[in-house]
DNA sequence: CTAAACTTGATAACAATTCTCATTTTATTT
DNA sequence: AAATAAAATGAGAATTGTTATCAAGTTTAG
């Protein structure tokens, strides 16, 4: 992977976003700065990101994936009304994956864990 | 929801399945077998019977969803390799939902929990 | 038996994402 | 720093999975 000027942008863009948002709300994101970074450029470079680990593709929450600059071990919530995301501490499972990976003598490399209901906010 | 012939047979299509199979894996095991049931009308009742709990429509597993006619709690495991998918007994975090609900406060209605990795057979 | 509600098939429409390809940037070698 | 190879880009076309539309057929309750 080459240094682009591209990548780094949608990286940063990625880190001070404290939602988990998907490329759509990025790309907006992108154009409000007047970055003129391309639809597929933003899809290609998310996608090489995650496919280096440097941030986590979020697939099961919606339509459309959304991103994590947080790499970390944790799980992920999405409100049925608001659809917010949230974050939820791995504590909740100690040793998951490793419990996991015993039952079923397989080689496990990532887990997508999402619930969903309705949060907080929504129940008042 | 009324009776009809088409949700029927394809209930019994997916009961009959031991995979976990897609909307497209699905029309193509009812074309074999001579039923007319179109593509439209699959789609609509998959999601009907996954929104009355019938079955269980499973996302975060590849850009198609899946569906299952296992609505008891339960983990999935896709091979990155092969793409079979694997169950994964939920004895592996007992009370994940209670907790998860426990931490967040949240009304929790349902998860989706997927690992992926190489399953033993690939890891040959 | 009739009317209202539901379901269907065919196909158009849609949304999210990937592909194509000519041009531009970045890295490497000289 | 010039030449070359490798990687990245933008713009839009193409693809994929899924949903919407609508006229016609089916089911159900009264």
């Amino acid at each position: 992977m080459n240094y682009s000027k591209q990548r780094e942008i949608i990286l940063n863009t990625l880190k001070e976003n404290v939602v988990h948002p998907t490329a759509e709300y990025l790309y907006d994101v992108l154009k409000k700065s007047n970055s003129t970074i391309s639809l597929a450029t933003l899809y290609r470079n998310l996608n090489q990101l995650a496919e280096n680990g440097i941030i986590k593709k979020i697939d099961g929450l919606e339509s459309s994936s959304h991103y994590d600059h947080n790499t970390h071990e944790h799980y992920h919530f999405i409100c049925d009304k608001c659809k917010k995301v949230y974050d939820i501490s791995a504590d909740v499972a100690p040793d998951l994956v490793k419990k996991a990976q015993e039952e079923t003598g397989f080689t496990i490399n990532g887990s997508d864990i999402v619930f969903h209901g309705i949060c907080k906010d929504c129940n008042k």
